[in-house]
DNA sequence: GGGCCATTGTGCGAAAACCTCACAGATGGC
DNA sequence: GCCATCTGTGAGGTTTTCGCACAATGGCCC
């Protein structure tokens, strides 16, 4: 007669993370646990439901279909809650950098101990959204878009990297010599937050792909990448977010990447900066400069 | 650096259980455990989260606008992991019996008992909602409607108990003497799952109301009431839903009750009736004799 | 093919979170 | 004023969760 038997919140909470990360460690560096904290949940969790959410090697997991859909669920239920949560009175202070998401996750957050340590002295609070930039509240924000685009009037932009980006999927989804029509016979997937992403490709790289057999659509950029882990299609991947991906080897680029037509940009507001602001940008400059660029460069 | 701050989740939980129930001691029996467990888990989200979600005496408790918020966004959530939690391999055997969720907790939950006494024999499994009835997936639906509205083809139904309705409010929010139009001035309450409440009622008591101030709508019967409850403005409440908020003064009903065009129906498919179904069905329209209708009887 | 790297699985003891029990405090009705 | 109904809380026990350290696994490279 309960009206909710729901498995362990706490579970929930690392399963989520773990989904959005693929990899237990770095999801647990988020909650400010043990891995092997999140592999007791994770684990607790599947015995719960009674189905596997996770498969694959140790070293390479990926979500299994059930596990993908619970994985979405749950972080658009932690989104609501968050949403539902009154605002505290923010007294958080320094630098508020306002960034999307995957960036963060991907990119930014692993970087972000440098800067601490140059500066211990700049306290940054980092703000995670896809929505438009409000200098009100906010004093630097990264955004990846063509050059020139979602720039609100009377804001500077700094570009820091470029946004090379390209076909990638699990190793072994495709079966022979990797070539633009084996790539093009694969489900797609895309992402909300960046659309044309395909598009765009297909510009730069002077192709015309034929329709694909399926699309399959992602609230979030992880989900999409996640999916191709897990063997579900081909997306359109960033070289900056799936970089850690290729390396070891949970997603491959048979295709190479291509220069994208934007590049990932550090937004100020025009005018006197503030020191902080400044010693941020200049850092993000100097980290974009130090990511390696792509091997293969291109079809 | 956490990307979720979340308060624990467990905390959430008692809480919601409390946002829909008004009442630590029922959101207890929900969860299973001891009304000193919700207190506890409410009171440190309260200090968590920095503000007040409940108020009043504490034999009368409401939700703050916060609260109320709050437990909404919560409830939302919840829904949504149930949604992503995979089936499991469904060998709930048994009545299954479909009813609406205000209608389970606030009559039929606490009735129950009544009936694993008399039929120990007899499982009852309930499945909570508000859509429409499928009987490949129920044996036995509870709908409030008006007479033969939303009973499929082929179903049979039993209409076991009168729906009155009145409307109702936290008591000290009407000041003076008790009038149609002391009512009509008051912010008006709406649900989505029963939007032509207040028309009818119009109906039934013969009355035009003018335009309320202000109308909020919520998407549960609970809240609604919550929402009476805490004093947000005039609710049409069901006499079988809010019979016990009036019992303990919660709520005030100054101008009584109606006769609804509805009647609370027990919706079976036609033809043979297994036992246990009969029992059931049986056994609703023995209850809804027993439950007393209102006191005051009109406008 | 053997060693190395990166990552996850697990036994054990410690720590934290959570709950129950029992009773006190509050409020409103009669 | 007394009773009925709820919620608040102190003390203590139980369950859950975690960290640590090490084992196990699979892939990659030379």
């Amino acid at each position: 007669m309960a009206r909710r038997p729901l498995p362990p919140l706490n579970a929930l909470r690392a399963f989520e993370a773990f989904g959005r990360h693929g990899r237990m460690t770095t999801a647990a560096d988020e909650l400010f646990v043990t891995h092997g904290a999140v592999s007791r949940q994770v684990r607790s969790l599947e015995d719960q439901v009674g189905v596997r959410l996770i498969e694959g090697p140790k070293n390479r997991l990926r979500l299994t279909e059930a596990g993908l859909k619970l994985a979405q669920s749950l972080t658009q239920a932690f989104d609501l809650v968050e949403q539902g949560l009154p605002k505290r009175p923010d007294k958080v202070e320094g630098l508020r950098v306002t960034v999307q998401p995957t960036f963060a996750m991907k990119w930014l957050i692993p970087r972000l101990p440098d800067f601490v340590d140059a500066h211990p002295d700049v306290p940054v609070s980092l703000h995670e959204t896809n929505g438009p930039v409000d200098f009100a509240e906010t004093d630097l924000a990264i955004r990846l878009g063509a050059a020139g685009t979602g720039i609100p009037a009377g804001a500077e932009a700094t570009p820091f990297m470029q946004h090379y980006q390209g076909p990638v999927m699990a190793p072994g989804l495709l079966k022979g010599a990797p070539s633009i029509d084996a790539v093009a016979a694969l489900p797609r997937l895309h992402t909300k937050t960046f659309a044309p992403a395909w598009a765009e490709w297909e510009r730069r790289a002077g192709i015309a792909l034929p329709r694909p057999p399926v699309d399959r659509e992602f609230d979030h950029y992880f989900y999409m990448l996640e999916a191709a882990a897990a063997g579900l299609g081909v997306a359109m991947g960033p070289w900056a977010f799936v970089q850690r991906d290729l390396a070891v080897g949970r997603l491959v680029a048979p295709l190479g990447f291509v220069d994208g037509e934007a590049q990932i940009t550090a937004i100020t507001p025009r005018g006197g900066l503030s020191r902080p602001v400044r010693l941020f940008r200049d850092w993000l400059v100097a980290q974009g400069a130090q990511t390696p660029p792509p091997t293969g460069e291109g079809v």
